[in-house]
DNA sequence: GCAATGAGGAACGAAACGTTCCTGATCGGT
DNA sequence: ACCGATCAGGAACGTTTCGTTCCTCATTGC
């Protein structure tokens, strides 16, 4: 038999890291990689078909063996570039770049952290570092990645965090949780935890969150506050934090004004007024932020609604004026 | 023994997934698991240590197994949503979101559609097409996701494409050419291609193919034309975009400049006169674009040069002023 | 101190293993 | 049509690995 235990569950990993690669294998070409007879491929090939992963063969000349989709998902071997790559991206992602699947990314991310060697892990550092980050308006706080994961990790191994936090009257404290769950909801990330000082479930706004860090203490878990965790959150948020809006008549057609805003339109609405106008409603925190997400239009438009917004404009109005004298 | 084959290699993936989870897991409770004796768990324990994967173990009344980062990448296993997420992530990480790693997130796309379920591909085709993109003034086209996997898809399985392609004059052509490489440079993808009907190589702009499809005619692999094909490409490029550049002095502290434009300052810089202003210099891909971005400061400011960008300031100073008489 | 966990050796009967040898089918190139 | 490349898969063989049972020992939280 082979030289080492385990030689055929290990052959079996190295196989399927082997069919991975966006290439095909011929058998013989196999037979060599692992040290093995060409009869021995086909039986190592029968044993992944078994186990789910489906491995397609093409017969003559050109042919070999490649894995293809299946109806499960097989263990995913990644080269170092690639799960750098992944955690980078699920980092940009969890961090609210890619809107609904934030708890998805930040589930991926932590599972990929976990098993990421640490030379990879310095890797992913220095990239997130240089990362470019959406536009400074995007909306919700952004959240480092780093901090997310902290957490993460520490509800996994179910150690304590201390941190200081500052709630919404400004006044600050330290506190020392046991952290349960990590609920992204109305574009913010939120931590349920249990505050063993005051004996209760507290629900904190991560952005908020300063010095974190792990104190290697452990606990025994709680059961959860509610069922449904993420509504249990929402429950417990009351007033949405007040937007600023307005209205304003475009002289662009209306699919152009679609065209040209996009993603900020969320929200919004645009009523067409005639084939060269439209009624362009929108939101944004400031008035001054709408005044200024107005000029990328490049169209001529008047203020319909509100007095705020139309102070707004005369005052970026007056600024670009005195810039052009 | 255990009731089918590969029973123990079917068992180290799923000790494997299950180890995958964050949390610790018992020996007893992964015998239950696993329907074996709690010897197994160790052995199994010891053959996946063997293989290079580093399980931990803590003693005492809650102690149990969990996995931790090594010297090596383990198989990922991921649950079908952490799955999904990922593949969303890292198309818009290949589509330019995150720049500087374009390519290597496409090879991991590339590896993780290979294998991922149907069912799981068109609920990333789903979310792909609610996810919010970068703003419009995003540096290069925005290029697609789909476009770029199948692509890469073609090169991997050999496969000719057709595509309609547009050159720089605007004169249109169907091609059918045999895809080798991807390549990102200067914020661009191009396709290194080897055209049959020409009997040469050629590079095309992936953001100018249209209706590209597989023709599912496959072709042998030919040397390529250089051993550094991104070196080939950039040596192919000839004129760089023609770029917008302006320089203005705000009236902001230099580092409230920098906060607030972040990204967008590539390329450009941030000069102090004195504590409360800067000579700000940035370039756009036009000078209407420049004028628009300086509005972000929210600050007064001058505009030093050039006379191109002193117009455009002018004529957005205008189209304010008329929309707040 | 107790009861929970992991660590690991020894022995056993049973099963799986890789290899060798072979026949048969498919497929691209000439 | 032929040749040489590929995959498919059965049979037989000697060897190795396997899971289980039973046991002792160590660690750890309550």
């Amino acid at each position: 038999m082979s030289e080492t235990p385990t030689a055929t569950s290990g052959r079996l990993f190295s196989l399927l890291s082997l069919l991975q690669t966006p290439r095909e294998w011929p058998g013989p070409e196999l037979a060599s990689r692992l040290h093995v007879t060409t009869r021995t491929v086909r039986n190592d090939v029968e044993r992944l078909r078994a186990l789910g992963y489906p491995v397609e063969a093409t017969r003559g000349p050109i042919g070999g063996y490649r894995l293809v989709a299946g109806t499960a998902m097989p263990p995913l071997l990644l080269e170092d570039e690639e799960a750098v790559a992944v955690a980078v991206s699920l980092r940009t992602a969890s961090g609210g770049a890619v809107s609904g699947m934030e708890e998805s990314a930040l589930r991926a991310l932590t599972k990929l952290q976990q098993v990421l060697p640490k030379r990879l892990g310095h890797r992913v550092d220095a990239l997130q570092s240089h990362t470019a980050r959406v536009a400074p308006y995007s909306r919700g706080p952004a959240v480092d990645g780093d901090l997310l994961t902290l957490i993460a990790n520490a509800a996994r191994d179910r150690e304590l965090i201390r941190f200081d936090y500052s709630d919404r009257s400004g006044a600050g404290s330290e506190r020392k949780v046991e952290p349960y769950r990590l609920v992204n909801w109305g574009r913010r990330w939120y931590l349920v935890a249990f505050d063993p000082q005051r004996d209760d479930w507290r629900t904190f706004r991560v952005d908020r969150l300063k010095e974190t860090r792990s104190t290697g203490h452990r606990f025994r878990l709680r059961d959860l506050p509610a069922e449904d965790v993420a509504q249990w959150v929402a429950s417990k948020i009351r007033a949405v934090q007040q937007q600023a809006y307005g209205k304003v008549l475009v002289r662009l057609p209306a699919q152009d004004v679609v065209a040209r805003m996009g993603p900020w339109l969320e929200g919004g609405g645009v009523e067409p007024r005639g084939d060269a106008a439209c009624l362009l409603t929108m939101g944004a925190r400031t008035h001054a932020d709408l005044a200024f997400w107005i000029g990328v239009l490049d169209a001529d438009f008047e203020v319909v609604e509100s007095p705020e917004l139309a102070e707004a404009v005369a005052r970026l109005a007056g600024r670009y004026a005195r810039a052009s004298r």
